[in-house]
DNA sequence: ACCTGAACACCGTTCAAGT
DNA sequence: ACCTGAACACCGTTCAAGT
């Protein structure tokens, strides 16, 4: 066995290897990292920061918030997506590039409700707006619309994610989910007759077969529907 | 002066009146009344037991974790809410119910992210959706859609709520969404040629016009829009 | 049975002081 | 200039011990 490298032992800290230094990139890895093993809600600035081997002060030089770095770990997995081949009906193309950035977000549950309040800017966003956009445009929905509407998509994609809570806790405790159902169901139908007769269909439903109705339904009302300043604009 | 109460003496602590006995309904009072004052961020566990007078551990006899104090905090608004009148137009309606539910959460942002993720079941919650899914039989929309269709409508409130980031902190500090008009405004059009020429019109409108609009958007897409298992069920 | 003091196990962020 | 130890100002929740 060859003597230790003397520069990499003075280098390292706690008998890692030689530590590498600190970047906005490399932080965000690591995020990144963390968050496929343990979960976002794992990714705090003092386990991020130990993970490379500083304190958490070191990170605010790179970072300048916690909302910010959500933003970058959301860009860095946008850039990893796939992205989707244009089959011949722009719809299908369409749903298939919003599931495709659903999948990220229902992945990592805590990610999008950090998103619904982030206002993303990141380039890989800004790229798959665009590519909504010109689907939008190739399909013959008015451009006035489709600037409002793609935020109507953006938003059911992060909101729908969002919603589904990262259970992890005690499986055995009852969801709120269960909980609102169990309501429903004991709910007296003199009172909530529409609620009560409804019942199983408000709850019914494959996630994603929901999620592909909801997303042609948006796009007919966004086609369908005009805007109400339309016609007093330049 | 008459001389003190030993009796309200006795039960008082640190020269306050009577501490009324601990209550669930006392609790959700006072967790409203400080959100109002102070904003739902500052209505943790322990401001809460401290204006109660008595120690964190004390309000987990009656209420079960912060998520449920929130659905409780939520019901409690719900019940102050006035019901909507009926108009001759079903449509508008349903449009005033919606908004008076999303008031409640644009006055709370933070309460709408959590609303977001709880799955609401109080008494107030119920009758809203019972409501609603009265006026969408009304419109003559079809019970399955409107089943499906109800969860677009309120998740389309509760996300452009929480969407609303309180900004309360540095007002000088750019907001993300003035960060994200910047970056838009400075990408490249040969890159991005459809971001570009809607720039303006993806932040335009005024929030309610705009909410207005999405509401009538996902109304037409609920009535046209059939559900994939529909013949395929009983 | 009902209630709670004190602890457990953490947070994000700042800033004075180092190199 | 770049980096960071230590502190500041908090959290939600639990549980052993009281009354």
């Amino acid at each position: 066995m060859l003597p230790a490298d003397p520069v990499t032992k003075a280098r390292s800290r706690r008998e890692r290897p030689a530590k590498p230094a600190l970047t906005r990139d490399g932080i965000v890895d690591a995020a990144v990292r963390i968050m496929g093993e343990q979960g976002l809600e794992r990714v705090t600035m003092r386990r991020l920061a130990d993970d490379l081997d500083t304190g958490p002060a070191s990170l605010y030089v790179y970072v300048q918030n916690m909302a910010e770095l959500h933003g970058a770990i959301l860009d860095r997995l946008l850039a990893q997506r796939v992205a989707t081949p244009a089959s011949g009906d722009w719809t299908a193309t369409l749903e298939a590039s919003l599931l495709s950035y659903g999948q990220i977000l229902f992945d990592h549950p805590g990610l999008a409700r950090s998103v619904l309040t982030l206002r993303p800017a990141g380039e890989h966003y800004l790229e798959l707006v665009e590519a909504l956009l010109g689907l939008l445009s190739d399909g013959g929905v008015a451009a006035d619309r489709a600037a409002w509407g793609l935020d109507l998509l953006l938003q059911l994609m992060t909101a729908s994610a969002a919603e589904h809570t990262t259970l992890e806790a005690s499986p055995d405790a009852p969801s709120e989910a269960e909980a609102q159902i169990a309501t429903v169901s004991a709910a007296d139908p003199a009172r909530f007759p529409h609620l009560v007769a409804l019942a199983d269909d408000l709850v019914s439903g494959e996630g994603e077969e929901r999620l592909r109705w909801a997303i042609r339904a948006l796009l007919t009302g966004i086609r369908d529907t005009p805007r109400p300043d339309e016609g007093r604009r330049p």
